[in-house]
DNA sequence: TCCCTCTCAGGGAGCGCTCCCTCGAACCCC
DNA sequence: GGGGTTCGAGGGAGCGCTCCCTGAGAGGGA
């Protein structure tokens, strides 16, 4: 590959220009206790050389990297292949850390041996603090980052909601919200499909809906699925079978709605005619459905971004509060 | 936050173990040429001591970063909200570079400033190498990279092909099967939406598509798009008023094919009797549509995972030749 | 027995930067 | 004009690791 031509150095800056190594380190980190006919040698010769510092030594020598983790988790096989959340969520989390100056590297942690890799890589030090997103219960990775010493935020309410303060949306709120909006249409027998149950998310989602039915006298019928489509299609077939005669479901998000919009209309079902269909997330995707998809506006993007700032505002002793998002219906033509 | 013990460090090793420094240096970087029993000293001291080597000094000795950048073009405004390209892509990609040891640095390129950070990112010999996903045509950063002096490959071919290897798809088989396709369908009027003009995948699409239409001596009709859903729909919508008796579309991929099939139910067609739709891509949306939609088939995964490999293979001396992954036809209902 | 070779452990000079400390010069106030 | 401040430049000791080089000791051949 290309020639590998020799950087120059700090040291090689400071020659050129006739001063010292601490004075170009204090032009190049914009210290203002230099004199100006100092600070335009300096400038003047790094542009010469072309000096670019190189950050390897100054972490060595500052202890730290100005580097951020997105730790995300990783479906086990590759299920989930497009997973409109981890764009979202990624995308938004870069571009806000990135802005404030920050690099980010991003893990996978999914397998046992990646979670080991990820634990290694935070504890040789090499971030200045961790973004978790979707973190699954019974993952001990929250736990083990927590105790590194270094800021941790989590997208997302963990199942140990102590380890580390997080941004959450309000999906309790949401969810019984939308729960409400099928029962005032008159709607008799409403099922769910909800999300894994291992996580905060779908829980809180599944017991909201849980909730508002028990208030109205009325039985929940549910099925588990995981947030994707396929896991909704199923999830609708067996509802279907268990109670051909419901006449809504709340699914847990917009992807299991998605899938289960599928089932439904094999079956013959219309929608919402026969059966009402309300999702929960407001992705893109909903816009293009037919029906188009009632859903609970979530947006992960800013969720995401909240959780970036959230975790900024750390290193400047910020407050480690949990913030809740605003959630609200959406309401189109499934329901 | 948590308290910030001191790491031990290579010589609190040594002193522990009784040896030298360079001893444990080698036995930590699994050398053969050390003595069993100082290896077991050196592991032990390890254990006992709980060190972490520290890899910012060891970049710092060797020169080296052990990382990996995926640079990844961002679209301007936000637009894109779930993509699933990006998700497809960056997964694959890291969970192979993770595999083989690497630490993936992600970066968005999308405004000039973010541009200028990742080459001064890239420049200060921060990464190793680089993986470049979707660029568009004017971009400059791709010739900026490849000047380097790092391995650098790109997923997808560049709009300037000789600046680095890439791995591509059969952009032009995929298409001109897909047109061709329609034409064994009987249809006599084949439009298309295609992606932006300035990637040269959308370019290699397009030209399949025209190239089979002229071949059989029918006229090309087409409207530009973006890769998106909304593209979709607002291209679909200006076909039909051009030409409201096209009985068939050639969507440059999934995502505007799914906004054309809403515009087509709006606009009362039925799909595929009145109008046929082809994708491409073969997004897992693709199975939800109704009608479920015909696609040609480009795992971006795969792709992902080869230039990943790509990549990997550099280092080690392998080729660097164009890499061009198969496409095939999956037909389904709408087409 | 002597010499040469070979194997391995230890010593220590960097890698490029930061940051504390020293020290000269300029500046001030009475 | 003297003593005290202030300000800013330079010197140099690390940061934790790698890797070259030296040299001790073992082994082998004649």
């Amino acid at each position: 590959m290309g020639e590998n031509v020799k950087r120059p150095t700090l040291e090689a800056v400071a020659v050129r220009a006739g001063v010292s190594k601490s004075s170009v380190s204090r032009v190049v980190n914009g210290e203002t206790t230099v004199a100006p006919e100092i600070r335009d040698l300096v400038l003047h010769a790094v542009r010469e050389l072309g000096y670019v510092p190189n950050s390897t030594a100054r972490n060595l020598a500052t202890k730290r990297t100005n580097t951020i983790a997105i730790i995300i988790s990783d479906p086990p096989a590759g299920l989930v292949s497009d997973d409109p959340m981890f764009s979202a969520v990624v995308r938004a989390a870069s571009r806000e850390l990135e802005a404030a100056g920050k690099q980010v590297a991003l893990m996978l942690a999914g397998s046992p041996e990646s979670q080991r890799r990820v634990e290694q890589y935070v504890a040789a030090g090499h971030v200045d603090g961790a973004l978790l997103v979707s973190m699954h219960g019974a993952d001990p990775l929250p736990a083990l980052i927590a105790r590194m010493g270094i800021p941790v935020v989590s997208h997302g309410r963990l199942a140990a909601p102590w380890l580390m303060p997080y941004v959450d949306n309000d999906n309790l709120g949401g969810a019984a919200q939308a729960v409400r909006h099928l029962l005032d249409q008159g709607r008799r027998r409403i099922a769910t499909i909800s999300g894994p149950l291992d996580m905060p998310a779908a829980q809180d989602r599944l017991s909201a809906y849980r909730d508002v039915l028990k208030d109205s006298g009325r039985r929940s019928i549910m099925a588990v699925g995981d947030f994707t489509r396929v896991s909704g299609a199923d999830a609708m077939g067996q509802l279907l079978e268990d109670d051909p005669g419901l006449d809504a479901v709340f699914a847990a998000n917009d992807l299991i709605a998605i899938g289960a919009l599928r089932t439904l209309r094999r079956s013959g079902r219309r929608v919402p005619d026969d059966v009402a269909v309300v999702g929960f997330d407001d992705i893109e995707a909903a816009l293009y459905t037919d029906p188009a998809l009632t859903t609970v506006r979530s947006s992960m993007g800013d969720q995401a971004a909240a959780t970036a700032r959230l975790l900024l505002g750390l290193f400047d002793g910020g407050p480690a509060d949990p913030v809740i998002m605003p959630t609200g219906l959406v309401v189109r033509e499934s329901a």
